[in-house]
RNA sequence: GGGGAAGUGUCGGAACCGGUAGACGAGCAUGACUUAGGAUCAUGUGCCAAUACGGCGUGGGAGUUCGAAUCUCCCCUUCCCCACCA
């Protein structure tokens, strides 16, 4: 009786063995074609669940792949281990966020080893270690030098339960992305990075290979709008008595072609102006309606539904086009964040603005006249089509094409049907059309010294400071002499001091640890304080896979040498979670080394592949509450083994559309892995008895078939038909009777070499056992002959009016008149020929179709 | 409100260019072997009929085509992302 697979035993018994022999370790190989494979680094959360290892095992049986093609592949590991998660999980558990990392590290780490990954562990990297935080200091100085960083005291998002701000891409649907609390907002001295000077490079795809939907996302994220700012003078007849320095408002708008339209103007109740521009009389309702904005949660504010809400200040500025006295409001739908601010109030040509005035009767004067309206007539809704300009002054009879070309085509259609024109004839109206009132009456605005042309981003810049004690200190001294004082960078890494307390009041932690704030200034040596936010983790995360390259090295960030042949990642893969936040910031800060000289090339991360989410049975999302997801249970490895589970989670469906964990389905792996395991130690099958000898050449056809589909589908990351195939092979082989030891061989040392990269363990055992050479991940991954592997018989199915109704095996080389001979002589299609035949369809090598009248 | 992805047996999924729908697994059924098994092996398994060389089948409805899961239009459902962007 035969041995047994025992997976437990083999595997950790050879994770042992390819520890200690560094198998997996990378080193710079000028004769190879190198290949960095990245995957995006863990929280370090605690426990690995079962969605790490979906998110490491395809990828470490693609990058296994890469390397027995030839590749010198890199693959290193970390962990991003600094932020909010360690430190309330540290304050829940009442441990030190140190210790807990450390802990959680460890922890990790072993866990990950039983996945029988490919991991470089000389190249591990850890964010929370000063050897790292220190060099996130070093880029803060550097940044500041060019410009890049810069303080500002600004309403930010504050998130109450974790008391501290966070950056724009961390607020999900008004809440805070980490604890779901309603967001507000808060007036804070911050520090920035201008991420928005590269939003017009950030812009530019043309260097990536990665899914469409990412790309969209991050043009909607960078979102990109063009327009006019335009100064509307204050009319210096009303208004409180105050001095101000300001003389007009500014608004931005996409839309000067409606500037003959402005009713009223609105500022966001945050904007400078507001103090200084409201009169007496309607200071204390002015001041209560800032007030409730203030105090309401970013999902009440910006919620669709609300209605508009508003105040007049009573003050009045004036519309330079028509001269027009214009009544200045303050309300919570202009976003200070966005724009200048200040919106232009055109009801008639703007929904939102249309709503404000129906609300607090403002006139509505529509000057782009819609199709069939009469002038004079009133709006039953906001037009923003394209029609001929009105009411406009010298502008009158100017087309415009309003919003038309930003809309999509269903929302064209139902624009058309709303205001009852024909589509397709507006269309080519707008097409045709010479005329442009937007363009004409922003140049307008600019030789007159109303306004200029501008480019307005969604994109924010990135709000770094953070008001806890988990992160990295930024190195900035503030000096009653100098003011803000860089720590020189001899001076780094400032330390995160071990023994300050840790829990959020609000306040930053740091503040209240008098051995770190109390310091000396570095230019003239006098009592200063340091600064204590901490920083954003993503600055952490945007930059750790240069670190992996070289993380010892100690006289910058990265290792120009090792960078030089490393980079940049010739492959990433991850969760799609991370579109528009790591990703973004990660190219930013890619491209700012590159002009600081440290990397070569515009983009960090050629290709991207976003792997699905794992769900629970009841397609439930694995989370804490749910421990029996949580934890890659050792009671499955124990039983099935890491190459089930690996090739399971491999084999569910397709990488990127994820899937649902049950255990069920990991039986059908488990007793494959038998099958190949009994198949390989017993030798031949069937080798004395009666059953019919296997075709020599059909047998090498299968393998050089399976080969080909192997290769092809690991290119593209499709797991699951791969390991289809193999099954089928290994089906295949099980069933056949090789005469000749030799093809036998041949035909199990492919098996093994396939199998190597999807479940490394068991290919290993088998290969020692079958006296081949150690270690089968360092062999190549077998070739394919095209000519071996096409087959030379077909199926050529005969259809009559498109039904099946034969298949004949006939030679690829058929011609066409013969394979009409064979169809038309067929029994079982003669019975179906009721009608005169009137054509045949003949598609070589698949099928004949006959057509009768 | 906007954008994107997807709907195929009992289940996960396959079908890459418009050309054999359901590969490969799971589950189920029957049988074999077994003291027993959630072990192993064999056979079957889309639905309806059951005489088969039959009919129907890829969310629903239309269309293009010799031929549609695949292309076009309308409708329905699910998931994801963004959401007062002036």
């Amino acid at each position: 009786m035969a041995e047994r697979y025992n997976p437990a035993e083999i595997e950790t018994r050879w994770q042992q063995r390819w520890e200690e022999d560094r198998l997996d370790e990378a080193h710079i190989d000028p004769s190879k074609p190198k290949w960095y494979f990245l995957t995006m680094f863990p929280y370090t959360s605690g426990d690995l669940h079962i969605g790490h290892w979906y998110a490491e095992a395809p990828a470490d049986a693609a990058a296994r792949y890469r390397r027995m093609k030839g590749y010198n592949v890199l693959r290193p590991f970390g962990y991003d281990s600094f932020g909010l998660p360690a430190e309330n999980a540290a304050i829940e558990a009442g441990v030190h966020p140190h210790t807990w990392t450390v802990e959680n590290i460890a922890r990790m780490r072993n866990q990950l080893k039983t996945m029988g990954c490919m991991f470089d562990w000389s190249k591990e990297v850890a964010t929370y270690l000063p050897e790292y935080y220190r060099w996130n200091q070093w880029f803060f100085l550097q940044f500041y030098k060019r410009g890049l960083v810069y303080r500002a005291k600004a309403p930010a998002n504050w998130c109450p339960h974790c008391q501290t701000v966070l950056a724009n891409e961390q607020v999900e649907n008004g809440a805070c992305e980490r604890c779901h609390t309603p967001v507000t907002r808060r007036d804070l001295d911050q520090w920035l990075i201008r991420i928005t000077n590269y939003a017009e490079e950030l812009l530019d795809f043309s260097q990536l290979q990665w899914p469409e939907k990412i790309l969209l996302m991050q043009r909607n994220w960078i979102g990109r709008s063009e327009g006019v700012d335009l100064e509307f003078p204050l009319d210096p007849s009303t208004g409180s008595g105050q001095a101000l320095e300001e003389k007009s408002i500014h608004v931005f708008t996409t839309r000067p072609d409606t500037v003959y339209g402005v009713t009223f103007m609105v500022l966001a109740p945050e904007h400078g102006l507001v103090a200084g521009l409201t009169t007496d009389e309607r200071r204390a309702e002015v001041e209560a309606y800032v007030e409730q904005a203030r105090r309401q949660t970013e999902i009440e504010r910006t919620s669709t539904e609300r209605e508009k809400t508003g105040v007049f200040i009573g003050a009045y500025c004036r519309n330079p086009f028509s001269g027009q006295r214009v009544p200045i409001f303050v309300a919570d739908y202009a976003l200070v964040s966005y724009g200048t601010g200040a919106v232009m109030g055109v009801p008639a040509h703007d929904y939102r603005d249309f709503a404000f005035a129906a609300r607090y009767d403002l006139p509505v004067i529509a000057v782009i006249a819609p199709p069939n309206w009469q002038p004079g007539q009133a709006l039953p809704d906001a037009f923003v089509g394209p029609g001929p300009m009105v009411n406009s002054g010298s502008f009158d009879g100017t087309f415009t094409p309003g919003d038309w070309s930003k809309l999509s085509e269903f929302e064209q259609r139902a624009l058309a049907e709303r205001w009852a024109f024909d589509f397709e004839q507006m269309a080519e109206r707008v097409r045709r059309e010479r005329g442009d009132g937007i363009a004409a009456v922003a140049s307008e605005a600019e030789r007159r010294g109303w306004g200029r042309r501008t480019v307005t981003y969604h994109l924010r810049d990135w709000l770094i400071s953070r008001q806890r004690y988990w992160g990295t200190p930024i190195p900035v001294v503030y000096c009653e002499e100098h003011g803000v004082v860089l720590v020189p960078e001899d001076q780094l890494p400032v330390l995160l001091p071990p023994d300050a307390e840790f829990r959020p009041t609000g306040e930053s932690p740091l503040a209240s640890h008098e051995a770190f704030v109390n310091t000396t200034c570095p230019q003239c040596g006098r009592p200063a304080r340091r600064e204590t936010d901490t920083m954003d983790t993503f600055v952490d995360s945007s930059w750790y896979f240069l670190r992996y390259i070289n993380p010892t090295y100690d006289r910058g960030p990265l290792d120009p040498n090792a960078a030089r042949y490393w980079l940049p990642v010739d492959q990433y893969t991850g969760g799609a979670e991370h579109a528009v936040k790591h990703l973004l910031y990660a190219r930013f800060f890619w491209k700012v080394c590159r002009d600081l000289g440290l990397v070569q090339g515009d983009e960090p991360f050629a290709r991207l592949f976003n792997q699905g989410i794992i769900l629970a049975e009841d397609r439930q999302k694995m989370s804490k509450s749910r421990p029996e997801f949580v934890v890659a249970p050792d009671e499955l490895l124990a039983n099935v083994g890491a190459d089930a589970v690996r090739a399971f989670l491999m084999f569910i469906g397709p990488w990127d559309l994820g899937g649902s964990w049950s255990r069920q389905g990991i039986q059908g792996i488990s007793r494959w892995l038998q099958r190949v395991w009994s198949l390989v130690l017993a030798g031949r099958p069937h080798a004395n008895d009666e059953a019919p000898l296997t075709d020599r050449r059909q047998l090498q056809q299968r393998l050089h078939q399976t080969i080909r589909k192997v290769e092809g589908d690991l290119e593209d990351f499709r797991f699951n038909t791969a390991i289809a195939a193999l099954m089928e092979y290994s089906n295949f082989l099980q069933e056949a009777r090789v005469e000749s030891e030799e093809d036998w061989d041949e035909a199990i040392d492919v098996l093994l070499r396939l199998m190597a990269p999807f479940t490394p363990h068991i290919a290993e055992e088998l290969w020692t056992r079958l006296g081949k050479s150690y270690s089968i991940h360092q062999q190549p991954f077998p070739a394919w002959d095209s000519a071996l592997a096409d087959a030379e018989e077909v199926t050529l199915v005969v259809q009559v009016n498109g039904r099946v109704r034969d298949r004949l095996l006939v030679p690829v080389s058929i011609s066409e008149s013969e394979a009409r001979t064979l169809a038309l002589q067929s029994e079982r299609v003669r019975s179906h020929l009721t009608a005169e035949v009137e054509r045949l369809v003949y598609v070589p090598g698949r099928l004949i179709n006959i057509v009768t009248r």
